[in-house]
DNA sequence: TTATTTCTCACGGTTTCCCGTGATTTTTGT
DNA sequence: ACAAAAATCACGGGAAACCGTGAGAAATAA
């Protein structure tokens, strides 16, 4: 069941090949010693999991083949001990909450200075926590605003996330219902729902929340409806 | 007043230290030859361009110190023939399209692959146009929905960003009346006209063009009001 | 100094959203 | 099989959005 695991390698996994590439250097720069593989396919990533283990792993949120948590879950049924980092363009609150519960070492954000990852790989490395500055001071914020102690763990269902992609795409509640056969009451209670969970609102904030915390597909696909 | 070119000088500014050095080195590897620098700070590039030029210029469109397009027109004017390449995250069609005046060179996703990259560096320098494939598919989709033949410039008023980007916070028209000391009417004609220009019906789609197309500042600054 | 754009405000009407509350039926997990 | 979660639907009321149309003042560009 278990692979062995490779001595002191950092293993990466990002859609962007760009910054795979400009990772993968600053590490290869600050860690010498280290061997440094990247994978722009989670897929292939996976397969390599499977084969054979890492110190560490970094990883983006947004991978093309599946999410950066079940990449996450992946990692952690075959390497349990792994030290994982999440890097993330998004700052958003929903998913730093996740990424904790989910016990991950690290969180940091792409457009960190190059320092800040070395010290962030350098950090986790040596047993600790490291959480990116910034996110930190974000979450300081929504944590005293919105819930003082009870931590609340955001994941919508299906039909939610199904609900929430016609909201963003502008869809109204009338034509998801003609859209997807159901009644205008159901529609408005997932929207119910969804405001509930997100902690919103207005349609606004919702479609502003579900975009920057990537809750929905990020396609252009705004079609005009009249 | 015009500086001398560095003959074979690429030049490149982008905010993410990651990517600046995942493109840098895609493009050491791929042109040897070639001098490439990389700038991370809008302002410090633009004093380097004052100094001297490129034979080519790769710049983000999100950047802190100014916008893309403010950093393109600087280039434009200490460097008339300058050949640009934008790199965008945002794969949105007014960017593009205002970008398609401002005749830059070559359009790219950062998403792309490396080796395209390289093909848009080498079609440019060769003197033809590169267009990013997704972006001429998302461009000639948008063109023949929206606009038959008859071209149109999407430029919003300070006062109509501004609104833009309380709605997008979630901001309701009464609030923001209260907020900005102005009557509920002028705010809903501000709306109505960002209605209007984004070619839009309702927030949700506002928004979402908002967030995708850049139009606002991307930051986490959603308050409940209530 | 015009001409143009931008910003401001108004009114009336229709649609959609937003909220609370409650309930039944599938589906899923164990 | 049984509890838990998810999906479905209903109703009523107030708030906010959406639409069209018109129009004067202020700032800007020509």
């Amino acid at each position: 069941m278990n692979a062995a695991r490779k001595e002191g390698r950092i293993l990466l996994v990002d859609d962007h090949e760009l910054i795979l590439n400009g990772l993968g250097q600053v590490l290869k720069n600050a860690f010498i010693s280290r061997e440094i593989v990247g994978f722009s396919n989670a897929l292939q990533a996976c397969d390599e999991i499977k084969k054979e283990k890492s110190d560490l792993y970094i990883i983006d949120l947004q991978l093309k083949e599946m999410s950066g948590f079940e990449l996450i879950d992946t990692i952690r049924k075959f390497d349990s001990d792994a030290l994982i980092i999440v890097s993330t363009m998004h700052e958003e609150v929903w998913n730093i909450n996740r990424l904790m519960e989910m016990d991950v070492d690290g969180i940091v954000l792409k457009s960190s200075a190059a320092e800040h990852i070395v010290q962030a790989v350098n950090t986790v490395l040596s047993g600790n926590r490291y959480l990116c500055p910034r996110f930190s001071r974000i979450q300081n914020r929504y944590i005293s605003k919105h819930m003082s102690g009870k931590k609340k763990q955001i994941t919508l269902t299906p039909q939610e996330k199904l609900i929430l992609q016609h909201i963003v795409n502008g869809d109204t509640t009338h034509r998801m219902a003609e859209k997807l056969f159901l009644s205008e009451n159901t529609i408005e209670t997932h929207r119910k729902n969804l405001f509930m969970k997100l902690d919103v609102h207005n349609v606004a904030q919702l479609v502003s929340v579900a975009l920057r915390a990537g809750l929905v597909n990020d396609e252009f696909s705004i079609c005009s409806n009249r």
